[in-house]
DNA sequence: ACAATTTCTTGCCTTTTGTCAAGTATGTCC
DNA sequence: GGACATACTTGACAAAAGGCAAGAAATTGT
């Protein structure tokens, strides 16, 4: 069997009968990037959606001063795409990189809405993923605003340790609103 | 003519044939609130879709110390819904609150997947207006990561200056994430 | 129009976070 | 293994934001 991960994940988010996730997971391709590789650029359109099967990866921005602000970590087994250029076809404001070698599947824009226009279990999927990083970004606008850094650190750390481990100082520190120094004086707290 | 502002909203959101506009907003029906009715409550499921025509909303939540956290502010000509509870059925975890008379137009989850179902108009503008959203949201957690409280507090002002006029000190001060203390000296120095 | 309530401002002091720089640790490449 | 680069930690000081409380201003109800 094909694609059994994504087809796992599918029906961890919709549910439909099995052969309906099969079906949606064989519309995407195989993909691999190395660690270090930049997967989406500012200023490129993208037209990657991407599952990703086994890796770590991140977006950020430039901020004016030139430094990397890191705008989202994407973990194994969960979707990664730039949403406003996927899907309104505008350039990217983000780069995504590669974190560590990953390996996943791929589907792009033409695809993904021929696939949307034939199947309705692959429109639901598509709009339950919207639905689930819309709600995990307004969970990280609320945890900003009601929650310190220590705070926000450890729940970090708690739900998605791999990045404690993959990700530098620098790139968490940035992610959580505050400097490198500030997230080295609160990991020697702890 | 029924609905026009929602139908001119809709015109500026997607590209599809005036008639379609009209169809789409026909299947939504009128309301109204008063200025500080509750219209989402935290604990219940909420039923409602809502395109603001005239007025404006928030939605908040309570931290631990039971301070209110706006969220969310929602602008005259926008669409207003609570994503997590309204698309996935379950208790709100916030509330919502008009913070001046509102009216508008609405449609109820279960006539929104028919529409959906019937109407692949609706359906694209469904999709676009949850992308608009989740990028609004992005774009809110960018702010907090890199620029000041006051550029935030500019960047309000200039881009939605019904709020300074409309609603609290305090509302606003939440929502940009800092005291109303702080937000009052920021002002008295601009 | 007046009193009562709520909202907003401001001063004083504390806490948190930032900046800069020096030093330590870790990783990489030949 | 040694030299180099990169990443991380830490100290001293500066800047930003918070907590609390008193008073001014605005809003509301009668």
């Amino acid at each position: 069997m094909k694609n059994t991960k994504l087809t796992n994940s599918i029906l961890n988010i919709v549910q439909i009968p099995i052969e309906e996730a099969e079906y949606i997971s064989n519309q995407f391709k195989p993909f691999e990037v190395k660690k270090g590789d930049l997967i989406i650029q500012i200023g490129k359109i993208s037209d990657d959606y991407m599952f990703i099967e086994e890796g770590l990866m991140r977006s950020y921005l430039l901020d004016l001063d030139g430094n990397e602000v890191t705008t989202e970590f994407y973990m194994e087994k969960s979707f990664a795409f730039e949403v406003t250029s996927f899907f309104n076809r505008t350039p990217s404001e983000t780069n995504m990189e590669a974190i560590t070698d990953c390996k996943g599947y791929k589907i792009n824009f033409q695809q993904l809405n021929q696939a949307f226009h034939n199947n309705s279990s692959f429109r639901e999927l598509g709009r339950a993923i919207l639905v689930r990083e819309f709600i995990a970004s307004k969970k990280r606008n609320y945890s900003m605003l009601n929650q310190t850094a220590e705070q926000r650190y450890q729940n970090l750390i708690t739900n998605k340790p791999q990045i404690l481990k993959q990700a530098h100082l620098k790139q968490i520190a940035s992610y959580l609103g505050i400097t490198d120094s500030t997230l080295s004086r609160i990991r020697a707290k702890l």
